[in-house]
DNA sequence: GCATGTGAAAATCTTCACAGCA
DNA sequence: TGCTGTGAAGATTTTCACATGC
């Protein structure tokens, strides 16, 4: 393997990868051939290869992949097997979702705090997260936590990043519908459903 | 403007476009140019003006863009001035959320019907849809539901796709983690947040 | 024989530089 | 002058074909 600059879309697809091994190594079958994985996964063969190979070679040629090895592999790539501590801030009706989504676990995410500027929302519990002021968001870096999911109204998006950093995260995940100006060392990821929902109507067929 | 191909990140890019567009036009200022908005949205002005020079010439020179006008051109383009109706299946956490989630008015979609298999919840209403059961999934041609939105376990995606291909919709927003197979015909787009997570968790800076 | 890993070719997308118009 | 629209250059990503290893 030489040197290579890995591309973004390889990122984007790793994850994708890991979900369906994951589900991949609940079956008794130890190993998976690139053919039969793109398959699953809906990709192409080559691309698996490909993919995998900016970062090594992790299977066995006229065998394939064993499924275990390359979780391992990918979690690594991933940085997931360190494990990560997230805070929410705005615990509306998105944010709760979040919450209560036991998606992340799965990927080693536990969002460990939640806070909210409304009154009436403090000290409430949440899928055992209290819910706490806005104003305590400084204990971030004392208790360890790296990353920020917002899910604020889009006029305090900006001001919600800011504090965030601020606070030391070095990860944003950002449900409120705009764009977020951040240092450079920090990484933002923005997810809007609406913008999904918005590309899937120009590529369905008409009638 | 000759034939040029439509690069699909143009498409991924045109939604996001529109939502800064429609905040922009709550001001008072008709007229922007492709060098603010680039920096509204957090991107580069000549990405912005080629990805509109694919659709036709909506700017004036020396002036900027008209911000209704372009509104009206980007709807068009992503085929949201006809509205559409969609139907979700799976009203559990996730799909209570989304059901909830008043983001997809904004750009003509309504979700008028609700799905789930589980007896208990026949019959109740979340936010004024009243929840049917599943097998009353094919009256969905006749009520003209053309959009569907999965929000089953993973193992029931794919069975819930072919019940809502059957039942004549052209477009799935795939909320279960995993991979759907459909006709052609019809366009899927899948959404995974705990995928963003783990991509973030890449991009994160070490420590 | 069979499936991986990879250089090289092809396709796609982004950036640039500037002609042309208000 | 100021800003759009666009061909062409540059960068990135995907696809392919096959050498290499089990």
């Amino acid at each position: 393997m030489r040197y290579h600059k890995i591309p973004n879309e390889t990122i984007r697809r790793l994850p994708a990868y890991l979900r369906g091994l994951v589900f991949l190594s609940e079956q008794r079958q130890p190993c998976i051939s690139s053919r039969d994985l793109a398959n699953y996964l809906g990709v192409n063969p080559w691309q698996i290869r490909k993919d995998f190979s900016y970062f090594g070679s992790f299977g066995t040629p006229g065998v394939g992949y064993n499924i275990k090895k390359l979780i391992k592999q990918i979690n690594s790539i991933l940085k997931l097997d360190v494990g990560h501590k997230a805070a929410l801030v705005g615990v509306g009706n998105l944010g709760s979702a979040v919450l209560a989504y036991w998606g992340f676990k799965t990927y080693g995410f536990d969002i460990v705090a939640a806070f909210d500027s409304d009154p009436k929302k403090i000290s409430r519990k949440v899928n055992d997260v209290t819910i706490e002021d806005i104003s305590k968001i400084q204990s971030l870096k004392k208790r360890n936590i790296s990353l920020g999911i917002i899910a604020v109204p889009h006029n305090a998006a900006q001001q919600t990043a800011e504090v965030l950093i601020k606070a030391g995260v070095g990860g944003i995940l950002n449900f409120s519908p705009c764009y977020i100006t951040v240092p450079k060392k920090v990484k933002v990821i923005s997810i809007d459903i609406a913008m999904d929902l918005v590309r899937l109507s120009y590529y369905m067929p008409a009638g």
